[in-house]
DNA sequence: TCGTTATTTTGAGTAATTCAAAACAAGCAC
DNA sequence: GTGCTTGTTTTGAATTACTCAAAATAACGA
């Protein structure tokens, strides 16, 4: 089966499509991605480091703002928590957190047209994006912590 | 004129209504925050310094913590930029990020109810509120960067 | 005024990232 | 294929923004 071989071409085509060299860890990295929707980059790295023994924290890091940079990925940011990676990209879509866990999770945010990207007052700002996070508990944590 | 002495209790009031003890850092810290629309922790404290002189950092973290658990104040955490405190509570309004220069406004989110605080699809998830975060030029940095 | 308990100081530690110099390697030119 | 240029990664250190804990201190009800 080529199916490796052909994902590990595909990650690299990705990768210089967006301009920049293909590397080792940088495939990695990329294919990290893929398989986990939200990560930070701890955990990016302790995956990682099996596959490509050797690599540094500070190489995931410097790989992944290269990614966020070139559009690859995105970042976000939720209070209280690292900065998370997202492979998916391009759409505006949002968030949810888990207040309990942390646990994140996608949201197409907003039926039809976006209401709420327009503010009522916008301070003499020029808007360029909106970003939303909702927080409540996750399915898990509801359990958890009946009524 | 009394007016300082009677600032200085009016603060005091606050405070001890949210069932705190009434300290002189932290009558500072809330007056520095009544000031000052969105302010991190280190401007704070370098604010309070020359007021009550010996505040240490670790306690003006302390402080806006135990204000922020009792609600006197809201802690806002955009990304990029370290943690912000605002006075103005209670109400669910939103915010804008100049991406030139950091400034934040408030922004009175939405016209009428709140369309955009309902996503889609929750994936489970039971929502307990939603956060929005503007990003844009602020006016003086539209000027400094035209077209 | 006293005593209890919250608060602050003092001193140290941590997490998540960033910076910088030197070693290394991708990929184009030949 | 080989060499060269320039982008990447390693290595090692530093920084930012906090958090933790023990001892000293001070608020405020009794």
């Amino acid at each position: 089966m080529t199916t490796e071989r052909a994902d590990a071409t595909a990650l690299a085509d990705s990768i210089r499509h967006a301009g920049l060299r293909v590397t080792e860890p940088r495939v990695a990295v990329l294919g990290v991605l893929e398989n986990e929707s939200h990560i930070e980059a701890e955990r990016v790295f302790r995956a990682v480091l099996p596959l490509v023994p050797g690599t540094s924290v500070q190489a995931v890091h410097g790989i992944l703002a290269a990614f966020t940079q070139a559009g690859l990925v995105r970042r976000i940011e939720p209070a209280h928590s690292p900065a998370l990676y997202e492979r998916r990209v391009g759409d505006n879509h949002h968030h949810v957190v888990c207040t309990g866990c942390g646990a994140v999770e996608d949201i197409d945010c907003t039926v039809g047209h976006s209401p709420c990207l327009t503010p009522s007052s916008s301070g003499g700002f020029q808007i360029q994006t909106a970003e939303v996070t909702f927080w409540g508990l996750c399915p898990a944590c509801q359990a958890a912590v009946p009524a």
